[in-house]
DNA sequence: ACGTGAAGTATATGCTCCTG
DNA sequence: CAGGAGCATATACTTCACGT
């Protein structure tokens, strides 16, 4: 185990009370005239009662843009959320509402206060985006506040283990909460992300039928791809047998992802023993990745398993001969001998 | 078993600047 | 001047916590 998950405290989010307006704004001491005073593009070219206005359409387009970019529902929501926030601070004229910087700046001060500095964040994001569809030219006067996060948590075959380990001792407790089925389906499904690189979403997404267990490949359709991109992948020996005996046991249906989201989740949040544990279901894909890597696996052929985008990449761009056989040559070359020794119960 | 809102994070893309 | 390093920003996925 590495140095456990999470990110450095200390090296978040600078001081996200200045991060309302941009650099520019306040870099220019002339537009400044008093501590509150606005930017003087703002002021420049309006005076305080001037009203920029968002129209229904507005944000239908909003919507419509996400909507066709096929976003999961859960971040529809949410993006609905914040321009509603908003807009229920504006002046509403039926099918339009009407602000003025004052107003925005009261509003986004708010949800400062309020709020952690990452929704904070997307609020600016999201409100950013809305502006540049309406045409109000305040978007340049947004500053989204960086943050640093990243989890440089190392995980290892023996975490994996660990981790199976812990649903199986769950299961033979016969936890009224942890059915063989569900545990059984945990413990494939966190496998497939382990050697086959998938994210928990698209592994949640997949149907069964999209896994030839005889061929051992997955194919990735777009609409499950994060990146929207179809790739293929591949799993171990080791995992297609324990598909098999799934399949064969349970006869599971093939239009079903093998295991749903609330399932796989929802132990990881109740179960102490879970809930205790570092690793989570999303670290599966990043044991693919480091144990790829530890393997001596080559980069490239990584990138393209696990949907990585290959941009400024001309020798991965230079990959596309790249035949499913081939990848398959090279992926069974590095994970062929991988096994975690896991057995159904 | 599923829902919801907030918090956290992964990764693509954009932009600038540099170098062979 | 293509290509790439390195950082900033945009975007959407994942997890957490608390429900019903």
């Amino acid at each position: 185990m590495g140095p456990g998950p999470g990110f450095e405290p200390g090296l978040g989010d600078p001081q996200p009370q200045n991060a309302l307006f941009g650099q520019q704004a306040f870099q220019k001491p002339q537009n400044q005239k008093t501590k509150n005073s606005l930017p003087a593009t703002i002021q420049g070219n309006s005076n305080e009662s001037d009203r920029y206005i968002i129209t229904k359409k507005h944000v239908d387009l909003l919507l419509l843009e996400l909507k066709a970019n096929n976003v999961a529902q859960h971040h529809l929501n949410f993006v609905t959320r914040t321009i509603q926030r908003f807009l229920d601070n504006t002046t509403n004229h039926g099918e339009y509402w009407s602000f003025t910087v004052e107003d925005l700046i009261s509003h986004l001060q708010k949800i400062q206060k309020q709020y952690s500095p990452s929704f904070y964040r997307k609020n600016v994001t999201y409100l950013k985006k809305l502006f540049r569809i309406a045409g109000i030219p305040l978007e340049n006067h947004l500053k989204t506040p960086r943050y640093i996060g990243v989890d440089m948590t190392v995980i290892t075959l023996r975490d994996v283990q660990n981790l199976t380990k812990t649903i199986q001792k769950l299961q033979l407790a016969r936890d009224p909460e942890l059915s063989d089925l569900i545990a059984n389906k945990m413990i494939l499904g966190l496998l497939i992300m382990a050697t086959g690189g998938l994210r928990v979403y698209e592994l949640t997404s997949l149907p069964l039928s999209y896994i030839d267990i005889t061929k051992r490949t997955i194919s990735v359709p777009p609409e499950v791809a994060k990146t929207g991109q179809p790739r293929m992948t591949f799993i171990t020996p080791e995992v297609q047998a324990l598909l098999r005996k799934y399949v064969k046991k349970y006869e599971p249906n093939p239009n079903e992802p093998v295991i749903s989201y609330f399932s796989l989740e929802k132990p990881f949040i109740r179960k102490q023993e879970l809930a205790n544990q570092p690793i989570r279901p999303k670290h599966m894909r990043k044991f693919f990745s480091q144990e790829w890597d530890r393997r001596n696996g080559n980069a490239t052929v990584k990138k393209l398993l696990m949907g990585h985008s290959i941009r400024g990449d001309i020798n991965a761009l230079h990959y596309s001969h790249h035949t499913p056989e081939s990848l398959q040559r090279v992926y069974d070359k590095v994970f062929g001998k991988l096994k975690f020794n896991v057995k159904l119960l």
